[in-house]
DNA sequence: TCCTTATATAAGATAAGTCATATATAATAT
DNA sequence: ATATTATATATGACTTATCTTATATAAGGA
């Protein structure tokens, strides 16, 4: 499991509670890694266990306490350890590829309506990843180095490279149904 | 979950068994779809409760029995219905992003042999796609459509499409290494 | 006044997939 | 002689993640 490694690397900025932890998700890994919630704090309890965080209950007068998680040397340990290391490539399973293998099936005039919807859908992920690096100051605020934010341009980076690619086919397949280059038979 | 309907696109084109299914995975959409074969089981036995495939027990003597499975119509209508529309986009946990997002905590010297062992490896999936179509023949021979073989090589397609965007972006950062652009601090 | 958003954590149910293992036989390769 | 591969299905255990719902309070907007 990575969002227990994501959870580390944030942590080793400064402590979080898992309610500060979902919110620098939002803000800076959003666009590759969703968080849920609830894995959050399962993860969290989990990494206590191990002994990679600690927890610090905070009261609150007329809120649920806050339990602030630091990371722990043996937390920092595994995560430099597990930074350099391949993770295994896991296999991911794409449903619209799925789509598109079996897609013969459906007629030209169909095919053409999925393809233009999947470019559009693309054009809007592409305006919203040219619209994260607004973001770049809510986060440089919580980590305030300018070799951290590198990296993360860096992701957003692959991200737009991506999308561009997948673009770049959609639209290719476009032309090829509207040439007649689609077999019948 | 899309597993269930990749099964029914094979079945679409004729009766298999699980086995079969398997092979047919492995042939033909292994390169985006690596399907396990208990799931495959699984899925089989779910689709059949819901009427969407029917099981035809095919008794041998010396092997366990066959059980092959046909798409009813049913079973027809719900693969045209879900090949019009669009896939919720399933948000993916990368967790070569995650590393690259935190790899800040290594040294310069660490993060350049870490993209270049992405880029190494990404050489190697190049290459093994560039070998793909060479079990085109086998599929074929199961399907006999140039319809069907055209939109398998677009699927291929995409993989090499997205595969040389990540090489140059791996490519893009080594370049950034070596020429000290990368913040120190 | 009422609704939403923010603050904060947690657990039950369910889904989807992976891993390991079990059963049984025949053919092929080393 | 031995080991592996092919044929064929199935189940138990486990992991990871998602969805839903619960609890509690305060501030701000319509």
């Amino acid at each position: 499991m990575s969002l227990e490694y994501a959870i580390l690397g944030f942590l080793n900025y400064l402590p979080l509670s898992g309610y500060d932890l979902k919110k620098m998700f939002d803000i800076s890994v959003q666009h590759f890694w969703q968080a849920d919630q609830s894995q959050i704090y399962r993860t969290l309890a989990q990494l206590t266990e191990q002994g990679l965080v600690e927890k610090e209950v905070i009261h609150q007068e007329d809120r649920p306490d806050r339990k602030v998680y630091s990371i722990t040397p043996s937390g920092q340990e595994q995560l430099q350890a597990w930074l350099k290391i391949m993770p295994p490539p896991k296999p991911d399973h794409s449903a619209a590829l799925i789509q598109v293998f079996f897609c013969g099936q459906l007629s030209n005039e169909e095919i053409l309506t999925k393809f233009e919807s999947m470019a559009a859908m693309m054009k809007v992920v592409l305006q919203r990843y040219q619209q994260v690096p607004t973001q770049l100051e809510e986060y440089k605020s919580m980590v305030n180095s300018q070799r951290e934010t590198f990296f993360w341009l860096l992701t957003l980076d692959l991200g737009l490279r991506s999308i561009r690619a997948n673009l770049e086919w959609a639209e290719s397949i476009i032309e090829m149904l509207k040439n007649g280059k689609v077999p019948a038979k």
